[in-house]
DNA sequence: TGCCATGTTAAACT
DNA sequence: GAGTTTAACATGGC
């Protein structure tokens, strides 16, 4: 569930308890759970996958891997799974199987934060630069990137390289700048139309290559193969995707 | 029912 | 020590 649109979505859905009270941290994450209580929130942040809680002393990073969720309000799973609940006056903010970590100083040097695909930093430039780096590196394998694309995961990899028309085995050193330019501008964009599809329930009606098994546009069959040294599962069409290499 | 997946890290290897 | 591979974690859908 968590790429970087999702990211989006659970920080709006906890942001209106910006400025309250910590009365209480419980679950089985392995922090303090003291050290939390009495902590007014400062700010609720992202940056790609995962979510930043800052307090006045401590931040909470809560990244949500593969299967964490995060519901508001009431507790829907059983206590014993319950990575982490902040309890309010009123209200209360609960994770399930996400990995949670405290950081006692500043983030705002821990990450690039013009690497976030969904921030309004997004330095386009700057993940140029950082691709020109890396001539050999795989598409596939670059998208995936955190450091130069944070927030984008897995279906966002697959439908831009497919909406750009670049084979995921493609050198990124290989691709004409102008397919590159588009590749680095659609993960952005489609990471905006992932986010409005996911808000409205209708993500997966949008796939056009990801668990697909036609080509939309050429009715080749589409293929699936783990590629690049991430070895994801990688969704493509061998016909109207260009290898540069 | 077993398998697999929108992810990452740490341990175990060469 | 470096780089690479494997294992581990955890949940829900088909």
């Amino acid at each position: 569930m968590p790429e970087g649109p999702s990211l989006v979505i659970f920080r709006e859905a906890v942001s209106s308890f910006t400025g309250k009270k910590i009365l209480e941290a419980r679950g089985n994450a392995k922090i303090s759970m003291e050290r939390l209580q009495g902590q007014k929130i400062r700010d609720i942040r992202t940056w790609g996958k995962q979510l930043f809680i800052c307090l006045q002393k401590t931040t909470i990073r809560v990244h949500f891997l593969l299967f964490g969720s995060c519901s508001i309000g009431e507790q829907t799973k059983p206590a014993r799974s319950l990575r982490l609940g902040l309890i309010f006056s009123k209200g209360a903010i609960y994770f399930y199987s996400c990995s949670v970590k405290l950081t006692e100083g500043s983030i705002d040097t821990l990450y690039d934060w013009e690497a976030d695909v969904m921030s309004d930093k997004w330095n386009p430039a700057r993940a140029r630069k950082k691709l020109k780096l890396k001539p050999q590196t795989k598409v596939c394998d670059a998208l995936l990137d955190q450091e130069i694309f944070s927030g984008v995961g897995n279906i966002i990899k697959n439908e831009v390289l497919y909406r750009t028309r670049i084979h995921p085995d493609s050198l990124v050193g290989k691709v004409p700048p102008a397919r590159l330019t588009a590749m680095i501008r659609e993960a952005r964009n489609y990471s905006f139309d992932f986010l409005q599809w996911k808000k409205a329930f209708v993500l997966k009606k949008h796939w056009l290559v990801h668990t697909k098994k036609i080509c939309q546009r050429c009715e080749f069959p589409v293929i699936k193969k783990y590629c690049g040294s991430t070895r994801r599962r990688t969704f493509y069409c061998d016909n109207c995707q260009v290898k540069y290499k």
